[in-house]
RNA sequence: GGCCCCAUCGUCUAGCCAGGUCUAGGACACGUGCCUUUCACGCACGCAACGCGGGUUCAAAUCCCGCUGGGGUCACCA
């Protein structure tokens, strides 16, 4: 059997990483199986305004690196893929289960359903909506008047509807516990759960890999795919992603949690697809670190977790840092680049001399480099001759007796070191400290913070060779001003 | 409220279906130490969980029932 797996987002201008999650989920099963995976839009009730949500959508899949078959911009057999664009399949499907009978007009108004159900509320029932037969001369003569009405579905009684979750289980429901349900509004409108068969059916979807919440919408679009004549698709549901350190499901509240915010921080999207297919999925219990073909190779939905798993900011961080551990110095480079240009530390065009530069920085910085964005905090001064120094480091490094004077001893220092390089530097600075018998680190940390305004960084010599002999002694002089007028 | 789903360290999870090898394993986070001029990395060690109550059994994290807690759904939303 082929494998044809779909994601039907909302285009509400918004990725929700628990909506990639589930979509990697369909995405990893389609490649798993060599299937397809198809997007599809889901537009029916957002009327204008949608091109700009669907780019976020298809760039967030493509920064991910989840490729569909079918969808917007690739086509396919069983297109269009914009359920605005489908209405005719909608209304054929309507008629058809009219003509079988299994669905009728239903006439009511908003009064009389919300009059029922306050007394279903008032009774503490469920309210069910159930057909109510019109007398056949009230019946024509709405007809004849043209009179709006809705598409409802005639549930059957005394039946038990069951879903074979692949990730729940066998979960069923009695007929009697569902209402009959409007698969079309008196505007022509189709709802969800009509819409959604339709074009499951016709999309020939094999399995319908979605959040949890639509698991009770299921008992009523298996009826209708029975209704329609067609074969049910597999169904499995997966469990919602809830807020850090809690049960809560996760929203747009909680903050940093739409896709774009983790791509303009910089992260990797390896590391984001090994992240979201690790919340609540495993392999053993041991495997951590997966690569995109090591998840196509061994995901299945039968390691689904069947409860909720909590998004894990300290994870997804952990796992970054471990993708870039592995990232190539010139893909750092270039990655690096536009955070430099966007905050106006350099210029649009880089020249060689500049990229030779922005090389040794992000070499210095190393492991310390964890998304790409942190060139910013960790690698400014070194693209910046505006010297910040940091409060609590300057307290603690620099408000001593004597600094001043050793810092024009440092200073001397570096104006005769020759060759001005790490070797060199690193030679001296051990002889200065020996020959005024100081410990390392009280050379070492009160010359970082002099030099680069901060307490932490990368290796100091690499910080002095890169930021040059001229602008360390500036740099120094503007220090030792600073303590001796304060 | 009816119906349905879920329940292992703070978090992600392994183990559960096929009960014993589980004094419950791995990872993140956290703590301590080592390395070290800072930080990061790395290494070593440590802290830390079967929600509660019954039952079945020689034996239960694993099977059954109840409770509690969390979630979903009951729309002419998706």
């Amino acid at each position: 059997m082929s494998v044809r797996t779909r994601f039907a987002p909302s285009p509400t201008g918004y990725l929700h990483i628990g909506g990639v999650r589930t979509a990697l989920f369909n995405w990893l099963l389609a490649r798993r199986h060599g299937g397809q995976f198809i997007l599809r839009i889901d537009d029916t009730d957002q009327a204008r305004h949608v091109e700009a949500a669907v780019k976020l959508i298809l760039d967030g899949f493509r920064w991910m690196g989840m490729d569909w078959d079918e969808g917007p911009e690739v086509g396919g057999r069983f297109g269009p893929y914009f359920q605005s664009q489908r209405g005719k399949l909608y209304h054929d499907a309507a008629r058809s289960l009219e003509a079988a009978g299994v669905v009728y007009r239903d006439y009511s108004t908003e009064e009389e359903r919300k009059a029922e159900k306050e007394r279903a509320d008032a009774a503490k029932v469920a309210y069910r909506f159930r057909e109510k037969p019109l007398p056949d001369d009230v019946r024509s003569r709405y007809e004849a008047e043209n009179r709006p009405y809705a598409l409802r579905f005639r549930v059957p009684l005394g039946r038990t509807v069951v879903v074979y979750d692949m990730i729940k289980g066998p979960v069923e429901q009695r007929t009697e516990e569902m209402g009959d349900f409007v698969i079309v509004r008196p505007d022509g409108m189709p709802l969800y759960n009509f819409a959604s068969v339709v074009d499951d059916a016709q999309m020939k979807i094999s399995h319908v890999v979605r959040a949890e919440e639509h698991l009770a919408n299921t008992y009523s679009q298996i009826l209708i795919f029975e209704a329609l004549g067609y074969d049910l698709p597999r169904f499995a549901h997966v469990p919602y992603v809830a807020e850090p350190g809690s049960k809560k499901k996760l929203s747009k509240r909680f903050g940093a949690v739409g896709l774009d915010h983790f791509i303009e921080k910089g992260y990797l999207p390896e590391a984001m697809m090994n992240y979201l297919a690790r919340l609540g999925w495993s392999l053993d219990g041991e495997q951590e670190i997966f690569t995109r073909e090591e998840l196509i190779a061994s995901f299945s939905l039968e390691r689904v977790n069947s409860s909720p798993a909590s998004h894990d900011p300290d994870k997804l961080f952990w796992l970054q840092g471990e993708w870039m551990k592995g990232e190539p110095l010139e893909e750092k480079v270039e990655a690096v680049i536009p955070y430099l240009q966007g905050a106006g530390l350099i210029g649009e065009t880089v020249h060689f001399g500049e990229k030779r530069k922005i090389a040794a920085v992000v070499e210095a910085l190393g492991d310390r480099l964890k998304t790409w964005s942190d060139i910013l905090t960790l690698g400014r001064y070194f693209f910046t001759e505006q010297l910040v120094h940091d409060p609590d480091a300057v307290k603690k490094r620099l408000r001593k007796e004597g600094v001043p004077n050793l810092l024009r001893g440092l200073d001397h220092l570096l104006a005769t070191t020759d060759p001005y390089d790490v070797h060199h530097l690193e030679k001296a600075v051990h002889a200065f400290a020996e020959e005024h018998k100081i410990k390392m680190g009280d050379v070492v940390n009160p010359l970082r913070v002099a030099t680069t305004g901060q307490g932490v960084g990368p290796g100091l010599y690499d910080c002095l060779e890169i930021l040059g002999r001229d602008s360390c002694r500036r740099r120094i002089a503007e220090t030792i001003a600073m303590l001796e007028s304060t």
